[in-house]
DNA sequence: GCGACAG
DNA sequence: ATCTTGTCGC
């Protein structure tokens, strides 16, 4: 996985989630890409894939999990994004090698991890309380991403490289695309897709 | 051996 | 992740 900025023009953005029921006796995965204008934010197309799990939530092993699903929902949008926004960790990861990383590489794309919450690591220090505050997040010495205050008075989100982006340049992408909400538009739109998908609703 | 532990 | 509506507050 590459660590420094390989990125053409972004024009398009795609946030990826999945959503899995704990009663679904075929463990069902259900995963959904939603497409993004850029910077209009507009949503131009959503895609939903079920699968069955190929193994347990297992933490470490979320990759292996629930990368198959997703890449199918992205196989299904008209069009491939030129960035890649993904609820989970980058390299943020106990080998680096977390679910946005894992995709980023398969699919030869520009990803950014966005977690709602922590895996492995430590904050540098202690986190601002002020909107668009972070602070890096460390594992062993080495900065493997940072905490991003998205919104006031809520858990900060967990931002990590995932492939062919740098650090800065993610965290900058997840503030460009920030709204109202705690989580920046394309992985709140994929959440929400992704929920509708399990229930077998209609994008 | 004891905790921690994305979704 | 999921079980789940309304409600309190900015």
């Amino acid at each position: 996985m590459i660590r420094a900025d390989a990125l053409g023009p972004v024009r398009r953005i795609a946030g990826v989630d999945v959503s899995a029921s704990r009663f679904d006796p075929a463990r069902r995965v259900h995963a959904a890409a939603v497409l993004l204008e850029w910077p209009s934010l507009a949503l131009l197309a959503r895609a939903g894939a079920s699968l069955p799990a190929p193994l347990p939530y297992i933490p470490g092993l979320l990759g292996f999990r629930e990368a198959p699903a997703v890449m199918e929902a992205l196989a299904r949008l008209p069009e491939r994004p030129d960035l890649l926004m993904v609820d989970g960790q980058g390299i943020a990861h106990p080998r680096r090698c977390g679910l946005a990383a894992h995709l980023g590489v398969l699919l030869d794309l520009p990803s950014i991890g966005v977690a709602k919450s922590r895996l492995i690591g430590a904050p540098e220090g202690p986190l601002g309380a002020a909107p668009g505050a972070w602070v890096r997040l460390l594992d062993g010495g080495e900065v493997v991403g940072a905490l991003l205050r998205s919104r006031a008075r809520a858990n900060p989100l967990l931002v990590s490289i995932g492939h062919s982006v740098s650090l800065e340049t993610a965290l900058g992408w997840v503030r460009a695309t920030l709204r109202r909400h705690r989580l920046p538009e394309p992985t709140r739109l994929a959440h929400a897709a992704a929920a509708m998908v399990r229930r077998g609703e209609a994008l």
